[in-house]
DNA sequence: TAAAAAATGAGGCAGACATTCCATTCCAAG
DNA sequence: CTTGGAATGGAATGTCTGCCTCATTTTTTA
């Protein structure tokens, strides 16, 4: 009988999250002295990993029996397995982000059957992401937001691979009701679609290496109808660097032969949005 | 004179890497024992930080006295405030994953012009990619990517949001060369398509909340011919999950009103990647 | 090779540690 | 208001801690 309930109070969180969900889980029916602690333990979980049973009760500001008596209600057989959870934490919580990647690649390289391809493709896409945020220059930002805002519409251009973050920015576009038009080599009518074009309207282009020679040829032909373009692209030797007004270099990181889209993704959305910023403020100008 | 020397060794190295480099620089002109220590500090310095004297030493192969020695040579006036050292270390490394995340929405909200929307977009991104890195189930994985392997043609739906994703999935199959049919809402020849596949057949279909009428109608019908179906949804209720063979939670993570997709096109890079693997490996084994 | 110096091992000690126990306080049911 | 039980505070306890000391071994110097 006794038994029973001890072994159903023996399912002891053995990991910090579960600790936490116990413990929130739990908070409305503890006694007021081990909520106090309960609350400092989730607030102040270093403390917890490294102090001793008496500082840590000091400045929780209760006995420290009581800290005991909280690690046992919560099925642990003292404070210091308890403790062994926030230290295990701190282990674990794989600290700085590069040893993270470093961590995830590894687990990708270990990992059984196609979860390894998963944390792979996570990995890359983490890389990308961290890449972007370090170098990305905020006046070609500024300047690529600037230039698209005061087009009348946006040409959306890009083959394969960057295709799928073209038709995004379509979509994205589209939702928040700013002209655009995408590129699709489908029809086979590019160049008559390119053909309307003019200097007040603007191109975002997007193509990595190796470049679509569609996309490159289109970009020629719409540069030179003095249509400004703002490329995406992943080397300053890009060919459709030469026809930008504005052009972003985004290194994507690869795995198992294809290349992240987090990054470029992550640089779209922010152009789209940004552009619907400015033109409602523009709008709001005008008319205020 | 001792008072000089005392003065000089009182250069204690207060942080981790200090001490790091400290050691590094003296290495070689360490005793033996001391050495042994100093190696195993660098590289358990886990162990360091939340091992006792007594467990540590016997863990390097020592004598506790050893270990206070070392810490004395090092400046420290025992083991306990070398200790110190490893602790703050894991307490500073600020860049814990989370912190990082946070670090990152906190920059998105304080930095300036449209550098705050595009960190928004990467914050969701990673929050995105850390949430699925956690959750996803690899036994739907493994079955999912088996359903598919042996699918005589895969076809991908998706609307929308969504589009993108199964324009990269189209591309990607495309690239491996397997046989595949994107499902355009264009043409208006669904019906017509979805018509043409069998049971031996497979589909990947995605769609997030709202879902567009349009992926689920085609969804069920397809479902009743009795072709199997991989879903990508965002949640349990999504009415794509009550056809599905296999189907993923995905939560993606948004900012400005738009919705991250990374964590979506790292499994759908998963999926096709894991497909082509499969194929390779079968046909291998059929013909060997 | 002999002597001196440095390094090491091991036992011992004082203090701090987590934990337990018991007296007291709080609170709710009758 | 009384009473029973839970919650709490605080001191007692035995273990384990870091650190020191001293005997022994190893290395260096002459």
């Amino acid at each position: 009988m006794s038994l029973d309930r001890a072994t159903m109070d023996e399912r002891v969180p053995r990991d910090f999250e579960t600790l936490r969900a116990t413990i929130l889980d739990r908070r409305e029916s503890l006694p007021k002295r081990i909520a106090q602690i309960a609350a400092y333990a989730l607030d102040n979980p270093d403390d917890i990993a490294f102090g001793t049973a008496a500082s840590i009760a000091a400045s929780a500001g209760v006995q420290p029996s009581t800290l005991i008596r909280f690690a046992q209600q919560l099925g642990f057989d003292g404070f210091t397995s308890l403790q062994q959870v926030f230290r295990e934490r701190l282990r674990e919580r794989n600290s700085s982000y590069d040893e993270r990647l470093q961590a995830l690649r590894a687990k990708a390289e270990g990992a059984a059957g196609h979860r390894a391809i998963f944390d792979g493709f996570v990995a890359a896409a983490s890389t990308s992401l961290n890449d972007i945020s370090r170098t990305l220059d905020d006046t070609h930002l500024e300047d690529a937001i600037s230039l698209l805002a005061k087009a009348e519409t946006i040409y959306v251009l890009a083959k394969r691979r960057s295709y799928p973050v073209a038709s995004y920015i379509a979509y994205a576009l589209g939702k928040l009701k700013i002209r655009n038009q995408l590129i699709e080599s489908a029809a086979g009518l590019n160049a008559e679609m390119i053909a309307f074009a003019t200097p007040a309207d603007a191109v975002i282009a997007i193509s990595f290496s190796p470049y679509a020679p569609a996309t490159i040829e289109e970009a020629r032909s719409i540069s030179e109808q003095g249509v400004p373009i703002v490329a995406i692209t992943d080397s300053s030797f890009s060919p459709l660097a030469q026809f930008a007004k504005v052009w972003f270099e985004v290194a994507e990181a690869d795995f198992a032969g294809f290349r992240s889209l987090s990054a470029t993704m992550a640089l779209a959305m922010a152009l789209t949005v940004g552009v619907g910023e400015k033109r409602r403020d523009t709008g709001r100008k005008r008319k205020g």
